[in-house]
DNA sequence: TTATAAGGTCACCACTTGGTGACTTTTAAT
DNA sequence: ATTAAAAGTCACCAAGTGGTGACCTTATAA
């Protein structure tokens, strides 16, 4: 029998793969990535854990596979990358970083991934991590650098510190916190604080860090 | 039979507790918080596990117990707080934040419990973070909020970004990760860039802020 | 219609998990 | 020495884990 590509079928080896890939999305959203065993997954697909091992080989190689299906950073890096920069991409940062800030408290998967990500060893986390290093080093390249010129390190960890910031604090009022340096994150007030804020210091940045270079 | 409290036995009641509390421990820094089952920690305590229900009730209390029974934040909030402040505790700030993020990257038991008290919810964490937020917020309301006057909450709101970002650069360095926006956070070259804009921003808080309030 | 290959189910295995009852060993007061 | 209480060991259980062989079911090419 030839392999069944399009024909609908009750048993459909494609929709069946993609019950399982689904599954480990929605266990991971909601129950973090300690929840992805074979019953598991299996019982969350409605499908028989057998099949797990005839797919993918092992549950290992279809997490992998889920990993490597999803574009988790697809809002943040995605976004408008603008053609012309007259501000040294101060207004691109800024912007880019509020996106991100609200884009990682609006996804679960994301978070669940970055957490993940810096609590588990594993080769698809590590490449998903180093290729939006990659993404992210790309636009670093085109857009400031070149305005920040030998200070451009400097900015750099300035922009570490943001982002790092911002992700850490919204996986912070997922779970046991709210407040952080007096700060209610579960508000939208506090949450306003945070946006002012990381707005502030690329301000600043740039207004500084250009100054000393000139 | 009377409780032994001092007399030195080779079976020794509270010995034998330090012991499972010191497995916690070892297990916590070295696996993390998952590996935290009660026959791997009967093992490496090296006694029977039956021990942990009769002297703790249950595994979770055990734990529970260890988390009290440290001061993970010990050298952070320890550190020695200014008698006197001149300049609105901008250099105490500036120093704390630096020596934590030393010290973090240093303790992996603070770094695993940092993690764990963002994955997994729980009540000993809550009121581990917690009670660390009250000790925080002493500081920021004696010593930097009168400086800040009505924008205290501006600033705390970037103090809250720096805190957090030096947090997750260190936990991100730990596994999976090495080059975050281009800085390279195993060398101490990059680590350096990372205190020197963590001065450079608390720097730029403190003048600019206190611009706009006068 | 029938053969066949792939889709899918189920029972079962070995092993690990948390947890407990029955037991032995040690200690120290009498 | 006797004894009672606590310290500690061991075998065992039920439930859950990852993983597999034997089987049934369905679609379609011949």
């Amino acid at each position: 029998m030839e392999p069944n590509t399009i024909t609908s079928r009750g048993r459909d080896k494609n929709k069946s793969k993609q019950q399982f890939l689904d599954a480990v999305g929605t266990i991971l959203r909601t129950k973090g990535y300690t929840a992805l065993k074979v019953n598991n997954i299996a019982a969350t697909a409605g499908l028989d854990k057998k099949l797990i091992y005839k797919y993918f080989g092992s549950t290992e190689q279809l997490i992998d596979e889920y990993i490597h299906s999803q574009d988790f950073w697809s809002n943040v890096t995605g976004d408008l990358v603008p053609k012309e920069v007259t501000d040294g991409g101060k207004d691109f940062l800024k912007r880019m970083l509020l996106e991100q800030f609200e884009f990682v408290s609006q996804n679960k998967a994301l978070q669940k991934v970055l957490l993940w990500s810096i609590s588990e060893e594993r080769k698809s986390l590590k490449k998903l991590i180093d290729d939006q290093e990659a993404n992210g080093e790309v636009l670093l390249k085109g857009i400031s650098d070149p305005h920040f010129g030998d200070k451009a390190s400097d900015h750099r960890a300035v922009l570490a510190i943001l982002v790092a910031g911002l992700y850490y604090l919204n996986l912070f009022t997922e779970v046991n916190g709210s407040h952080f340096c007096g700060i209610d994150l579960k508000t939208e007030e506090g949450r306003s604080k945070i946006r002012q804020a990381t707005s502030f210091l690329v301000e600043q940045t740039y207004s500084s860090i250009q100054e000393k270079k000139q």
